[in-house]
DNA sequence: CACTAAGTGAGAAAGATTCTCATATTGGGA
DNA sequence: TCCCAATATGAGAATCTTTCTCACTTAGTG
């Protein structure tokens, strides 16, 4: 692995929850001025590949990311309000797989994603109210 | 509604089922010349919003979009081979809600979509073997 | 140490989507 | 019917994200 891969995944450590391509660059030149824009896209095509990291959603047409902290199948819970991301095992349920062989398709890939509120943003939204 | 939009809904039911922006405009100007990919946009994005289509996937880099017939809460099934879409129901698992609420999340929104194969697609698969 | 494969930086390029602006159309009232 | 405000339109420019090109560097292997 490059040292700028590693410098990428160290600064990815650091991010909170969802990211972009263009908020992990950001973060990276803040440690390591001199990373450009297409190694972060780069690093980011491989660890996507690797299953490191998953798609979760979009911000204004911007990919939005989130690192895995497990590897094998799961989904995710993402907070639309700070960003946080919770890997959350849920297959599918009973009614999409009978929906699916009623119309004679093969399933061979599916997602999940649940948005909303976490618990910190939930409490603050609470006492705001 | 204006004589354009009107041309883009009636064109769109002749859509087969997953199409981008492009497709479409493509498949309207062939019947009504003349009409603008920027017409198509807003019609499109005026129909996202009360729900009489749907995001369903993305194919290299451009949005994939499909018509809904039902505008209540649903799903979508999508074949990969051929783009035709199918609704269907299929309430979260229990396991989604039990990871939700051990976290804390209160999960104001959910996006469930499978790919895989179609019946028809799936028999072609299957002749060819 | 040499060699090959892969990674890198900078900027160009590609593509999708949105915006601008001047013009046109719509539909509801007077 | 006529007027008016609000909205839609077409064309192309502009924006913005992502990928590609190219010349150069680095890593790892034998």
């Amino acid at each position: 692995m490059s040292a700028q891969r590693a410098r990428i995944a160290e600064a990815m450590l650091g991010m909170p929850g969802a990211f972009t391509a263009e908020d992990l660059h950001r973060r990276v030149i803040e440690v390591t001025p001199g990373i450009g824009l297409a190694t972060v896209y780069r690093a980011l095509a491989a660890m996507q590949e690797s299953g490191a990291i998953a798609t979760v959603g979009d911000r204004h047409g911007s990919t939005l990311l989130a690192r895995c902290e497990r590897h094998d199948h799961h989904h995710h819970l993402v907070c639309t309000e700070c960003g946080s991301v919770v890997g959350i095992d849920c297959p599918l349920g009973d009614a999409a797989l009978i929906s699916a062989e009623r119309a004679g398709h093969l399933v061979t890939r599916h997602e999940i994603t649940l948005y909303g509120l976490c618990a910190i943003c939930r409490a603050r939204a609470d006492g705001d109210a």
